[in-house]
DNA sequence: AGCACGCCGACT
DNA sequence: GTCGGCGTGCTC
């Protein structure tokens, strides 16, 4: 382990050739030794081919870990003889893998208890080593084909390409009307040839001074610290806090130009990179070209353009979701993280880890700073802000004199909907006086939240009380009506809404229980039938351009009321809008979840913050059977600081995060007795110890999953105790059958 | 993760 | 007698 970071990463072998270590993208034990052919000289980050069981896989030529804490280090496997080892059977033209990316890598496998080859996948998952295929357009074949027919419609192509330019099939068939198999058809006939042709430039360059922001005194200040923390070129975290409307993006784009004159990257992650289309128009607006833009469904071709651009450094910024981190950035100058307090960074699936709190690790790695960006930010990070590690920047006020939405709650108890109806009279009236102001005044648009999709999230048998539940999960199945199907929500299980209970067959019993946004849109159609409406939820809007086009329907006021699940809270700004109806505020304080009134809050504040303007305030109405509870009572005070103050209280002296350390262990099985039988295993080798502690096993809150049988403990340590080296020993002992399997989760988001 | 090897059931 | 089920183990 005392091999320096820019040793080569050979070492000798007896025969006189070298031992090199590659990193597969397997869930290996560590990486593997391969002999290095005299002719090829290789460092480490070089991606290469190696033999694996007689094929051929990419890896990438690996170094000792350095400077990772021992306690975190994945242990070496076992190493293997000289005479076993196959040679690398070549250097890819791929661009290096930068050190502090393998560094991340290694920090990453280590903390989250995986192996370091599946974190390495995630840095490899743009199939890197192939190579860009070229961007090629069709044009007139030169010798006019007598043999081949020219139809009015491959006239038509024909026409389109008079002027010599080259077009994709896509755009010709556009520019035609015919669809892409008359082009292909044309192709083979000899009509139209493929010339490549170059591309458009892949990524435009940023100027730092296309257009010069118009701060506030306030924001300046804060775009001052912000370009300093740039300018120190080494890693230190910052939470920048501000209410919603105080132009928060607009101070750290500065940040990003101070990166740019720097001359280093920027990497700014988005918790909803589909729906960003407002960011990507302030981004253009101040620097004159949209950013390089990842996430997971980006095209092959797309991913792999981009990942070559950023590892060459032309793509200078980068917006992305959570996967964004493991690009190869060679000078990687900030990281952002936008709604830092948002659980969609936490990767719940494969590789569980926190995009936000492995942001301030890649920083770290980098000598970078990173920035952590919400109105209302986590207890994580205000605990960080507390102790000091964190720097604190606020913006006070809002921005253009804009004031904060009034919140009021309607006590459900004293204004209930009519019967089978989920809107307040309350709720209704005002709503009413918004979109049809009786004083002549304009109308303003309104916005009802539920954050539930579906049209009801219970179908009951009204003769025997039976409830539909998923084949495969311990769910209620979602009735969504628009499909006549229900779905589980959790693994995607439909099927036909039943005519007849499917337990006592009785006829026409079977009834919707509780609202969805569907359900919701139903009685807004009857209660205001002359409203405009549009629904936002993530099956409504399928895509990016749906998105932006639900954003822009309503910036142009062509709708008047607005229906949507939690994608509405994320980050718009829609100054039509003067009210926010929450159609059940209580919805996620249900269940023993630790941080359920913390996300509320943060929610139905997010929420909230889309309403109102300078000229017109705007109004939150939060239906709720409970108005005196605590979260009801931050909102309405609009006090998120001394509610979280509250919440820090309750959490510290039980050292629950952020006050000490969890970790949750997730048993499943395909039996409900290999599941405990393996769970108690589990428990009856529990460590204990001074500040360690182990609770369970409990069956999951999702006691069945996907068909799996699921069982839960949870590791909670003092802050000061990492729980990795104690889960190592824990599971390193213990064998269990192949059909069960244990899924580690550090610091989990959701405990279901 | 793949992929071969292995040892038990119904087929040409 | 063989094809093939997927349980077990290995890949430098």
């Amino acid at each position: 382990m005392s091999l320096d970071a820019s040793a080569a990463a050979t070492k000798p072998v007896r025969n006189g050739a070298s031992r090199v270590p590659v990193l597969l993208p397997y869930p290996f034990q560590g990486a593997f030794d391969y002999a290095q052919p005299e002719a090829l000289a290789l460092e480490p980050g070089d991606v290469v081919m190696v033999p694996l069981n007689r094929r051929a896989e990419v890896g990438v030529v690996w170094d000792a870990p350095v400077g990772l804490p021992g306690d975190l280090a994945t242990p070496p496997p076992p190493s293997v003889a000289d005479a076993k080892l196959k040679p690398v059977a070549a250097l890819l033209d791929v661009p290096r893998m930068p050190e502090s990316l393998r560094r991340f890598v290694d920090w990453v496998a280590g903390y989250t208890l995986s192996p370091p080859g599946l974190v390495l996948a995630m840095a490899l998952r743009t199939n890197a080593s192939q190579p860009v295929p070229p961007t090629t357009g069709w044009v007139r074949s030169g010798s006019n084909s007598a043999t081949a027919r020219v139809t009015p419609a491959r006239a038509r192509v024909l026409q389109a390409l008079t002027d010599g330019a080259p077009r994709n099939t896509a755009e010709l068939g556009r520019a035609a009307e015919v669809g892409t198999g008359v082009v292909r058809a044309m192709a083979e006939a000899g009509l139209l040839v493929e010339v490549a042709i170059a591309g458009p430039a892949a990524f435009g360059t940023p100027d730092p001074d296309h257009q010069d922001p118009v701060l506030s005194p306030d924001q300046n200040t804060t775009a001052q610290r912000l370009r300093g923390l740039v300018q120190g070129r080494r890693f230190q975290a910052a939470l920048l806090d501000g209410v919603t409307g105080s132009g928060k993006t607009e101070v750290y784009l500065e940040a990003v130009a101070a990166c740019l004159a720097e001359g280093r990257q920027a990497l700014v992650l988005l918790p909803e990179i589909a729906l960003s289309a407002q960011w990507m128009q302030r981004f253009v607006r101040r620097f004159g070209v949209e950013p390089a833009v990842w996430h997971s469904d980006l095209g092959s071709k797309r991913r792999r353009i981009t990942w070559r651009a950023v590892a060459g450094g032309e793509a200078q910024v980068v917006v992305g979701a959570r996967s964004a981190l493991f690009l190869p950035f060679p000078d990687l100058g900030l990281v952002i993280v936008d709604e830092e307090h948002e659980t969609a960074f936490k990767q719940e699936d494969g590789v569980t880890y926190h995009a936000r709190d492995m942001a301030v690790v890649r920083a770290r790695l980098s000598s970078a700073p990173v920035l952590l960006v919400s109105a209302t930010p986590s207890l994580e990070t205000l605990a960080n802000v507390e102790s000091g590690r964190y720097q604190h920047l606020t913006l006070a006020v809002r921005h253009g004199g804009a004031t904060m939405p009034g919140v009021a709650a309607i006590d459900l108890r004293d204004h209930p909907p009519e019967r089978g109806r989920f809107l307040s009279p309350v709720l209704i009236e005002a709503a009413r006086a918004a979109m049809q102001p009786p004083d002549g005044r304009p109308a303003e648009q309104v916005m009802l939240f539920l954050n539930r999709r579906g049209y009801a999230p219970l179908t009951l048998c009204r003769t025997c009380g039976h409830r539909i539940q998923c084949p495969n999960c311990t769910a209620w199945l979602v009735e969504h009506r628009a499909r006549r199907q229900l779905a589980c929500h959790h693994c995607g299980h439909t099927e036909a809404v039943p005519t007849h209970c499917p337990a006592c067959n009785a006829e026409n019993s079977l009834t919707p229980i509780g609202p969805g946004v569907e359900r919701i849109t139903e009685e807004a159609r009857l209660t205001f039938p002359d409203a405009r409406l549009l629904v936002m939820a993530s099956d409504t809007l399928p895509g990016p351009n749906a998105a932006a086009e639900a954003v822009r329907k309503i910036a142009d006021r062509e709708v008047d009321l607005i229906i949507g699940t939690q994608i509405v809270a994320k980050g718009w700004h829609f100054p039509g809008l003067t009210l926010v109806g929450v159609v059940d505020a209580d919805l996620g304080l249900a269940g023993g979840d630790l941080r359920a009134a913390e996300r509320t809050v943060q929610l139905l504040h997010q929420v909230g913050g889309r309403a109102g303007r300078a000229e017109a305030p705007g109004r939150v109405l939060l239906q709720t059977y409970n108005p005196t509870h605590p979260v009801m009572q931050a909102l309405i005070a609009n006090d998120f600081a001394s509610f979280m103050q509250k919440e820090a209280a309750q959490r510290r002296p039980g050292w629950w995060p952020p006050y000490g350390r969890l970790a949750a262990l997730i048993v499943s099985a395909d039996t409900a007795d290999a599941a405990d039988a393996a769970a108690q295993t589990l428990g009856r080798s529990a460590p204990s110890g001074e500040g360690v502690q182990v609770l369970g096993p409990a069956p999951a809150p999702l006691a069945i999953l996907r068909g799996r049988h699921r069982r839960r403990l949870l590791l909670r340590t003092r802050r000061e105790i990492a729980v990795q080296p104690i889960l190592r020993r824990w599971l390193d002992g213990l064998q269990f059958p192949r059909s069960v399997q244990v899924d580690v989760d550090i610091d989990p988001v959701s405990f279901l």
